[in-house]
DNA sequence: ACGCTGACTATTA
DNA sequence: CTAATAGCCAGCG
């Protein structure tokens, strides 16, 4: 058996079949997060799926952090959690911030939840897989 | 270099 | 029903 260390690389290679240069996994995110259309949400478990690491979706998270000084900017406002919460709202530059810009996109949020949140979900594997 | 933390999720008690 | 635990992986002290 091959060595445990290189799992993370392989898992990488595979999600670059086209030989394509070494996304890091912050670039995978921010792509497909950047092809959430307006109007619609999406989860980090969504978002790892799509990547192959859907047993990581901290890692989706942790990326949104370096997301913001990102450019063009992530909306990482349309990324919630599983249950279409703002969990991520206070590391906007400000915490209404998030639900803010989810308004205006016509996402309504109460109680830092997104309504509807299940009609809104977008899936990025069905565009990758178009 | 080791250990903790974290914008999650699913499972078990 | 709620609470706690495990699994994930990379950055930071």
């Amino acid at each position: 058996m091959a060595k445990k260390k290189s799992s993370n690389e392989e898992r990488l290679q595979k999600l670059t079949p086209s030989g394509k240069k070494d996304e890091s996994f912050f670039e995978q995110v921010f792509d497909v997060v950047r092809q959430v259309p307006k109007g619609r949400v999406t989860t980090y478990g969504a978002v790892a799926a799509a990547l192959g690491t859907k047993l990581s979706a901290r890692m989706v998270g942790w990326a949104m952090n370096a997301a913001h000084k990102m450019s063009p900017k992530v909306p990482a406002q349309r990324v919630v959690n599983r249950a279409g919460l703002l969990t991520g709202k206070m590391h906007f530059a400000y915490p209404e911030q998030m639900q803010e810009l989810l308004e205006k996109e016509g996402v309504k949020v109460v109680h830092d939840k997104v309504v509807e949140f299940d009609k809104l979900f977008w899936d990025p594997a069905v565009e990758m897989g178009s």
